[in-house]
DNA sequence: CAAGAGATGCGAGCGATTCTCATGTCTTGA
DNA sequence: TCAAGACATGAGAATCGCTCGCATCTCTTG
């Protein structure tokens, strides 16, 4: 379990103020199993800290993205989801019924990306790879 | 060249009206080599046709795209860049210095995108790839 | 050419996100 | 411990890209 004592050391780590609406936005990242979108993480935080506010946990949110702490994904509209970043680099296959989203990872396909730009005479900086489907209804 | 009978008749094989808007429309996504937003498109369309309204721009791609006539990219940030569909499945390179928009295709990542989701228990509706990246600089 | 289904323009509305600014609160240094 | 002052926050206005509602046109068919 992560305590708010860590919680901190991150935030101090990067350098910023430590507030209470931090704390709880950063305790709801790294409480999340799922993906959450701004709102929902207003939500949650708003359990720990009932003062936090829209404006804030976009401002964290931004923050936090900036200094590489959290992943921001833009999966297909209605508004960008968050994740801690932290853990190994991953894609996404999103659950087209559910909206469920899977993480998973192909050093095959890592590497062929890298191939094409470099024929094409790139670098690459960072990609997004997004697979939508559904599960095959089982007859 | 593409010749406005020719759109005429695109249209109509969509089964819908053929109006002076339309075809503005039709014809900007024709001639244009770069992957225009809705904004460039409405600005272009109105050298042909002063009337076309930016709501009409939009209904008309969304029109278009439900026909599969057009596709809708939605790179990072700052609204959707549409191009014709009509050739063959690519996916995009993004420059981020220029912003200029390269296509590639790989049957081997799409093999393997494939291979990926079967094994989560999952059957591709669509995906997306972009990859992000600079021109390394000659030293 | 008439009729009416369907398309359009305008401007209001919307959802997500960002900004403004007065006020509140960390942090630092004495 | 406390006083500054730098920085962060909340509330609400503003912005951006896009969609809607509706009165008014205009294709298409008969």
């Amino acid at each position: 379990m992560n305590n708010d004592a860590q919680l901190e050391t991150d935030l101090r780590a990067e350098g910023v103020r430590v507030t209470r609406q931090r704390l709880a936005i950063l305790h709801v990242l790294r409480s999340a199993a799922d993906h959450p979108r701004a709102e929902d993480i207003l939500t949650r935080a708003k359990v720990q800290d009932p003062s936090v506010s829209q404006a804030t946990v976009y401002r964290t949110l931004a923050m936090l993205e900036k200094a590489g702490t959290v992943l921001k994904n833009e999966f297909d509209g209605a508004g960008a989801r968050y994740e801690l970043a932290g853990g190994a680099h991953h894609d996404h296959l999103i659950d087209l019924d559910t909206g469920e989203v899977i993480e998973f990872h192909s050093q095959k396909i890592e590497r062929l990306q890298a191939e094409i730009a470099a024929e094409l005479g790139y670098d690459i900086e960072w990609h997004r790879l997004e697979l939508y489907g559904r599960r095959p209804k089982v007859g």
